[in-house]
DNA sequence: ACGCAGGCCTGGGCGC
DNA sequence: TGCGCCCAGGCCTGCG
């Protein structure tokens, strides 16, 4: 299930098996992904994976001229597979390689996508206007503070407005913001220049550390779609409701923030 | 410009 | 065992 995290996890786990490799057939089983998966698609057959690469949360399959730009959506997962293995449910979409394997497409709540774009996916308009890399140089503490000023909403919905940096979901926006002792409910405007400090530094943390992890589910890529046992031993605060927070002993809570279940900890965020 | 609610889907877990 | 309800890791779109 993919956070960042996941996308990189996946991306790592496609590329020794896609770049360089001709893609050989294309089917496509369920057309209705989050929009309907083009034509284009279908008629990529012969063509070559010169590269594959991540942009926040899309993976971009460069098959010039052209790019496949693919998302996973909430429940989206890609697998490889010998050609001719069975399809499970909810199996979307492959394509199938000449090194005899094939890539396959899974997402039962099929919020995900699969389009073409005929030009530099970076300027597609789902992707051009996207904000920095969490990892990246281009997320510091003075570029929030920037995009914070004013902003009189929650940080938490701040660091998961995808316009001000990728790649943040519901998860490490809550364990972030615990690690930097920050309430998520804080209006983002009003928190301090040195506390975004320690926040992008959590941010930076929480998803490299996680991205590591991803590598353990690495080595099971091929086997299974790697429902990652990973990180639910790592969370400090994401799904623990009720239970006592690790670092004060007092009672981690729930609330509802912009229809997302938000964790906290009321003794250590303020 | 910003903040919010709605909508897209299926499946799992829970209470009755 | 079955049913209805609530919840879920994303994010685009349109409204005020």
């Amino acid at each position: 299930m993919p956070e960042l995290p996941e996308v990189e996890t996946t991306l790592r786990g496609v590329v020794p098996h896609l770049v360089g490799r001709r893609i050989t057939g294309v089917e496509v089983r369920q057309r209705r992904l989050r929009w309907p998966v083009p034509k284009q698609i279908d008629a990529l057959a012969g063509r070559v994976v010169a590269d594959a690469s991540r942009r926040g949360k899309y993976l971009l399959f460069d098959v010039a001229p052209g790019a496949v730009i693919l998302h996973l959506g909430m429940s989206g997962s890609l697998r490889v597979v010998a050609a001719g293995a069975g399809w499970r449910k909810h199996d979307h979409l492959a394509l199938s390689l000449d090194s005899g394997r094939a890539i396959r497409f899974h997402d039962p709540r099929r919020f995900g996508c699969v389009l073409f774009c005929a030009g530099d996916p970076l300027a597609h308009r789902l992707i051009r206007d996207l904000g920095p890399e969490p990892l990246g140089d281009g997320f510091h503490a003075g570029y929030l503070a920037g995009v914070a000023a004013g902003r009189r909403g929650g940080i938490k919905q701040l660091l998961m407005d995808s316009r001000v940096v990728v790649g943040v979901g519901n998860i490490y926006a809550c364990e972030a913001l615990f690690l930097a002792g920050i309430h998520p409910r804080r209006a983002a405007g009003r928190v301090a220049g040195s506390r975004l400090e320690t926040l992008v530094a959590a941010v930076k943390e929480v998803l490299g550390r996680s991205i590591e992890m991803g590598g353990t589910t690495l080595r099971d890529f091929l086997r299974e779609d790697g429902e990652p046992g990973y990180f639910k031993q790592s969370l400090l605060v994401y799904g623990r409701e009720g239970e006592p927070c690790k670092r004060c002993g007092g009672v981690v809570r729930r609330f509802v923030q912009v229809g997302r279940s938000t964790f906290y900890c009321p003794g250590c965020q303020r």
